[in-house]
DNA sequence: TTTACGTCTGTAACCGATTACACATTTTAT
DNA sequence: ATAAAATGTGTAATCGGTTACAGACGTAAA
């Protein structure tokens, strides 16, 4: 048996196949132009029999433009991001576009690079979660993921100050005691947010708290962290956390230390990622949503790609509390 | 203050600015023909002046192959993919390749559709962990990640025999009692192997066991599944998890029912993502070198593009034991 | 009947790169 | 000294699409 290659059929194989110029059949295509009944009719079953697909490459030298859109990250191993590219993935696709990926440590330069990469692609657009991202001088479309650059930008994002209030409510219900706060790192603007939600609800009321200040979001620090604050602070009653990876060591060091959580000390966490959930006790934490962010900023990329219409050039969208357990009991409410 | 939309520099332009024609400036940049030292550096000082970066979309369209490669993945949101994603994107642009993003719920026909569009845009080739996926009759190298599907397939995998094998064998040496295994879908194939391998080393011994067979890797079904077990079963002293994910669902059902683990009840995953190091008790499990594995699978696809010389079409990497605290003390071996 | 416009089609230019080919010049071999 | 080979360069064809333009119809308005 031989193994064939299928070389890709080419406009003008259909062209001739279907007995019109490769001008119709492009127009019978894309709908543009004037086409006849007849040649369309001839020109769709000529693709049919063919298997004809346009090449995508072709068409983009002509258009100056792709239909493909870069997405830059930093760090995908972040347990954050599979939902949010999911998002990304399923709402570019609908649309008719696909995702290039492109990963980069924060602070690397790999960023300036990807941005050029992009261009040389004729990428349509750019979604980007990276905080050095300029926009290349370029003409292409960026929609920002979750950190906002300038005033003016486009961005989708969550509003991390009512999160922030959302925890730090939460634990205030509930028998707060001694707060501790483990601040993300003050480079990224959602961990100020955070921080500042958090102290709009704490320092108001009369509990104690304190702050620790992280510098990255990797396992490693967490695990570091999670040792260090039980030496530091002699006694917590709670803790807020700045994401999920954070609580969890948290929660791992008392358990081993042979506190119980929620009685001995209480744990929240931020943006519910999948695990949240399989851990036991079930952690409470303020739910990002990830998904649907990713969806959206897509979405809003190609609106402006499409040069749509647009309504808002900036969606924030609302974190939530999710109650697991924990958290204590809350306790009743002094007014009513 | 005006904003200037930059405009992509083009290979002319350079020729014009050097004073050369297109066809040196191209010579001088794929360092092809001949090109005297006066033209390279006429040519380079241009480049440089004009920041002049070649247009892929152009090159591509002549060659009738681009620096990309399509990453062909069933759902992306599995918590065991961002390693193998990173891996993967380190090592293509390592080597000068950018990555398209395809994501397909398994067993769709997304993945053929997925196939056309890579083919329409001309990627060099495909990494693929989806199950059908067919080579489209093309010309595209394909490297398949973690599954395998006939003969002569490119792929890069583990040797989920042999972790099912460590992972029974962990067991058998920790008073092992009542096991029960949870099997994955049957459906994949590596899920098979790590059946084969728990067997192949509980079958001799004298341990009874029973088997509990799942249909997906959701967190919904591990839940269920974690449910489910502790009715059916009447004792179980061990557990044989498909992965990670399952193994959290069961650890916390268990601790939830107040059993101590592993004094109760003993617990072996699979995968090692990174949580499991995360939770109390840590999680035993059998690593996967899931970043490892994307790097070289792209390394594979980029030598199979390249047309170099390739020692094994197939790589078998081992997965190894890692053991933490959610099995027991390991029995006096009789055999010492 | 002439003019105008709408419909339909094909030829050819164009997008921005690579490279076959022709030609000129220099170097090496005989 | 002369042939042969190596070096250097530019023109034009090419990749596979899209679209400006011109020409050929048909029909409606004047």
């Amino acid at each position: 048996m031989t193994k064939w290659v299928k070389r890709m059929v080419t406009i003008k194989e259909v062209a001739k196949h279907a007995g019109v110029s490769v001008a119709t059949v492009s127009r019978a295509l894309n709908k543009n132009g004037y086409v006849s009944d007849e040649a369309r009719k001839k020109v769709e079953a000529a693709i049919r029999e063919l298997e004809y697909y346009p090449n995508e490459v072709a068409r983009s030298l002509f258009q100056k433009t792709s239909k493909m859109i870069g997405l830059l990250l930093p760090d995908i191993s972040n347990p954050y991001f599979p939902l949010l590219m999911k998002g990304i993935e399923e709402s570019a696709r609908e649309n008719g576009y696909s995702v290039i990926l492109g990963n980069v440590e924060e602070g690397s330069e790999l960023g300036e690079d990807y941005m050029t990469l992009f261009a040389q692609q004729n990428v349509a657009g750019v979604l980007s979660a990276v905080e050095g991202t300029l926009s290349h001088g370029s003409s292409m479309p960026i929609v920002m993921l979750d950190r906002v650059l300038e005033e003016d930008d486009f961005a989708v994002y969550t509003n991390d100050v009512k999160g922030g209030k959302l925890a730090a409510q939460a634990v205030l219900d509930r028998d707060p005691g001694n707060v501790l706060i483990i601040a993300g790192p003050k480079s990224v603007p959602g961990a100020i947010d955070r921080l500042i939600g958090i102290l709009s609800v704490l320092n108001p009321s009369d509990v104690t708290y304190q702050i620790y200040e992280t510098t990255s979001y990797t396992i490693e620090e967490a695990e570091e962290t999670a040792r260090n604050i039980f030496i530091k602070y002699k006694k917590i009653d709670s803790v807020i956390a700045s994401n999920d990876l954070f609580a969890l060591a948290v929660m791992k060091e008392a358990q081993q230390k042979g506190l119980r959580i929620p009685d001995d000390i209480q744990v929240i966490g931020y943006d519910d990622i999948p695990f949240s959930q399989l851990i036991y006790p079930g952690l409470t934490t303020i739910s990002q949503p990830a998904f649907k962010l990713g969806y959206q900023a897509a979405d809003l990329l190609v609106s402006r790609i499409r040069k749509n219409k647009i309504e808002e050039k900036r969606i924030k969208l609302d974190p939530k509390l999710v109650i697991r357990d924990s958290l204590r009991e809350k306790m009743e409410s002094e007014d009513g």
